[in-house]
DNA sequence: CTGTTAGCGCTTTCAC
DNA sequence: GTGAAAGCGCTAACAG
């Protein structure tokens, strides 16, 4: 239970003067005489006062708080994206209040009520995997709270995005196993709810028809991103009777399990199997053989889904403009698929 | 620009009746004819009313949430102790505000002030290694705030707490080493400000006393956990006359960097050296060879220490009870310090 | 330079 | 069962 929290109006009795004085002298208007000003300051740090910025956000009807929903906390994908999403909120004078889904629709719409209720001035999300309808986010828009998403967007609303150009980097890093001389390529495809794994699976077939390779369907598995089960999808692709030779990944802890799986099975990297992964999370240059992956720039990513979402606050809805900004990805090439 | 918010008084407008009514008919209350009842949830669902939380609590006092402070965002012990951190706290229906500190006292001040005139039920914090004095936090205990500190912990203030047995955990590393024939053990220590780093150099110190071993000074490297560093003290250590054959380290994402600091160096683990780490962070078993380390349990910590903090809330301060929860880690022994 | 008044959106007596 | 009025802590006109 707190005890009484000073307020201004105590200031003010002990003082005898009002409030609102009061609550000048605090704010640093002009119109104050120093004598009083001071006064009113060291009694309040005498009083331990602190602002209510309840009363405050109530008056203005802003809080200066940005909310944050991200799927997961578990890969370092989201925290890092985060630390450049907060640094950059910082020094536009706002907070962030983050909330993580657990990969869960129901968690995620739970999620968004208390950011609409905890009167949010604008809110960066990213989707969970499970994430099917988008009436949950749409009431911000009618709301005139902004909103922008990041990494897994939703395509069908019309607001400012972050991406990273995954169909040409996904094009890339296929390519880059075709050139050493991988004929046969599977991909462990991520859900089709998201943007990003559609993005992949896209750039992965149009890598093999640029080069005439004929796609197997069979080497396409979809991967729910449930880490435990990468075990099992590599044992399988890897006791086929034609089994493949390159092995494309939707993300990087997938790769890391693959590999992992493949040394158990004693096959060698790249020669017999070479792997590649997406996002260069922490530990795909700790495995052996070095997860070849491809980096994006996370910080950058939060701290521009950050601006974008600053630019529209306190613009009128009508001039909110829907960007998509692409940031490269870059392939990293290491030792699970490349010898040199 | 936020536009007009849909609020009781819209609703009670268009209905006729006073916004007392379309307040209980929305809360619940039970004097409330079905009727109206009806017509103003329907009405609040068209509108898309949503509860403005900040009036709420300015009237109850109470916020129903707990600010977490965390010194940084790049190991994953803090995301995963963050994890158990809120799902216990959806669980007692609180909601968590996360602010990481970068490891700047500066910022971590900065922070407390946010949370205080954000008006948080309760404070969870972990220290940043700059943090020296603690008024920023003893402020919480005058105004009734209850605060929880976990893992590096102010030792000075009388408050809950959740640690892990340090000195136990560290002393039985140390001993493995020992155990498997390791006579010359150097330790990187961390700061002195954290209470985890003074007590796992004493579980060192006194392995070493407790087998006879001599305590060589030079072989204690004071080490600010800049991951950068650990290369250059690894190398200098590993070029003395008399060099060490194990060495216990604060933190993984240090022990890590010595493993591939040594690997470079063309020396064995754990034949030439042995190394143990601390805290079983991602990345220390996919590395080659897998870092022996102490595994704590993250998740646990952050679900304990929100514990803790709820039985706090709502108490009388004379009631809070500083209780000590101490978690219990344990030794993960790896290959690289140990070849069977 | 300072006090008075109204009001942010909501809940909660107290009447009727 | 419903309305009127007061008030949470603060700011911002409007007077004086």
């Amino acid at each position: 239970m707190k005890p009484h929290q000073t307020n201004i109006y105590d200031i003010a009795k002990a003082l005898n003067i009002s409030k609102s004085t009061v609550s000048r002298a605090l704010t640093g208007h002009a119109q104050v005489s120093e004598k009083t000003r001071k006064a009113v300051l060291e009694l309040a740090e005498k009083m331990d006062y602190e602002r209510n910025m309840l009363s405050i956000n109530l008056i203005s009807r802003k809080t200066n708080l940005i909310g944050v929903i991200v799927p997961e906390f578990t890969t370092s994908f989201f925290p890092e994206v985060v630390i450049g999403l907060q640094e950059k909120a910082r020094s536009y004078g706002y907070n962030i209040i983050i909330s993580q889904s657990d990969e869960c629709f129901a968690t995620e719409v739970e999620n968004t009520k208390i950011m609409l209720s905890s009167q949010v001035d604008g809110v960066i999300a990213s989707l969970t995997k499970d994430t099917h309808t988008f009436e949950h986010f749409k009431i911000f828009q009618r709301k005139g709270i902004p909103i922008v998403f990041f990494n897994r967007v939703c395509e069908e609303m019309m607001v400012p995005k972050v991406v990273i150009n995954d169909y040409d980097a996904a094009l890339t890093a296929v390519e880059h196993l075709i050139t050493t001389g991988k004929r046969r390529i599977a991909h462990l495809a991520g859900p089709e709810t998201l943007a990003t794994s559609k993005k992949r699976l896209r750039g992965y077939l149009d890598a093999l028809r640029k080069h005439n390779i004929d796609i197997d369907e069979n080497l396409i598995i979809p991967y729910d991103l449930t880490v435990g089960k990468v075990k099992v999808h590599v044992k399988r692709l890897m006791k086929m009777k034609q089994r493949p030779d390159g092995l494309f990944v939707v993300n990087d802890p997938a790769g890391i399990e693959a590999i992992q799986t493949i040394k158990k099975m004693n096959l060698r990297m790249p020669q017999d199997i070479a792997i590649v992964g997406f996002s260069n999370d922490y530990g795909s240059d700790l495995i052996e053989p070095g997860l070849t992956t491809v980096a994006q720039p996370k910080k950058l990513m939060g701290s521009v889904a950050m601006e974008l979402l600053y630019n529209l606050i306190d613009k009128e809805v009508s001039e909110w403009k829907a960007v998509t900004v692409t940031l490269d990805a870059k392939l990293i090439i290491r030792k699970s698929s490349s010898l040199s």
